[in-house]
RNA sequence: CGAGUACACUGGGCAGUUGCGGGUCUCUUAUGAGACGUGAGGAAAGUCCGGGCUUCACACAGCAGGGUAACGGCUAACGGCCGCCGAGGGUGACCUUAGGGAAAGUGCAACAGAAAUAAACCGCCGCUUUUGCGGUAAGGAUGGAAAGGCGAGGUAAGAGCUCACCGGCAUAAAGGAGACUUUAUGGCCAUGUAAACCCUACCCGAAGCAACACCGACAGGAUAUAAUGCGCCAGCUGGGCGCCAAACCGACAGGUGGCUUGAACUGCGGAGCAAUCCGCCGUCUGGAUAGAUGACUGCCUUAAAUGACAGAACCCGGCUUACAGGUGUACUCAUUUU
RNA sequence: AGGGAUGUCGUCAAGCGGUAAGACACAACACUUUGACUGUUGCAUUCGUAGGUUCGAAUCCUGCCAUCCCUG
């Protein structure tokens, strides 16, 4: 079971996203950066262009059901800083559909074996 | 059976596996584990009104500014709701309605038309006479609006000049809680616009939970020497209060409280046409802080369940807007049958 | 949470109740061997949308919609 915690200071998401590594999807993308913190940390974004805040809110529902399912089964190599970004198709899938294309976007980045 | 009107309700249910936030209890211990129970809406939305609460003089005055507008009631309050009156619409159930004042004053009314708030272009009549004077507002084209409408009498021609009916205004009486309604009498008057300025009546102190209180850390600034100073209450004028280095102001960024028992809800009874109010019994029913209430599977109901609109952020009362489908109650119209 | 502004032709815009200026672009014609320049002509199913006030509304009032901005 891979231990985490929430990602929420404005500038560790920039600096994922300047540096780490991306992967994208039709259902989601994926920004991935090593940290020295010591445990692994995630973080959901979700824009406004996904639509009001309920569908906003289901997709981060969506997203964090699938990465509990992954880290679960899966354990990470290293500590990294994962941020997913929801799309506009996400909203309307369901998490197995999102667990399928995040361990593959994980795979791509290199965090997972 | 069809077409409608008004009001109210609903917005999938059950089970399994696996997760999350808050609470209570227990055990360990100083953050973990376990058990129990709980965890979004009718609009939580828009932020258009009103109130509670908090701080600012336990909070003040005048002006300015803003709001509301028939009448009676309800309410903590409201621009809300109920009832009722007037006006308008509909065959009807019923619906809509910013609905005070135009004889306090000012402004505006383009174009057309003779003339637009003030009389005379054509016409009609009389007198003069060959172009004028006087009377008149019946008729004429324009316009949203042309000096109440229409008919009769009357007249030189006409005219509310007179009369009947209708409409409007004033006075009186009756009914009503009142707006108002009805009846009688009178004279014939007064264009429209106040969602133009304005007048009248009533109401409104300001800011907002990122308020505010406390704890801890970081760490700067200016002025005056007891008032003719500084600061505080949106604008102006008053007025008031606080303050002397252990004070004042500004900036930075953490934690705790504020935080959910409330104009609360369920049921029963009573008052009232109703909105609403009163009494009794019972219940505790979200409180997150980058933000929990989820994911997956099966069965059932269904036309459809992946499929309405939509996510609390201090809390209430309304309004407005969005909403797949379904249900109930009362009523109206039309057709047919009895 | 509180506050403010804007919406007019494809684009930029004027218009303080009387029937929508102008510029660029676009289209047609003329000029030219052809093109550009230039000139002439045309181009607003109604001023974001739904109602209301008014004789008359882009303009005044109210409710929605969209976009943008400010404060903490």
């Amino acid at each position: 079971m891979q231990k985490y915690l929430s990602l929420n200071q404005n500038t560790d998401f920039q600096r994922t996203y300047h540096r780490g590594k991306s992967s994208a999807k039709p259902a989601l993308v994926v920004y991935c950066l090593k940290n020295r913190v010591g445990i692994c940390r995630v973080g959901i974004t979700t824009s406004k262009k996904i639509g009001n805040a309920v569908q906003r809110n289901r997709s981060r529902r969506i997203i964090r059901a699938a990465y509990q399912s992954i880290f679960s089964k899966y354990s990470l190599k290293g500590n990294y800083d994962i941020i997913f970004v929801a799309r506009t198709k996400t909203k309307y899938l369901k998490s197995t559909d999102i667990e399928k294309a995040m361990l593959s976007c994980l795979k791509e980045v290199g965090a997972i074996e």
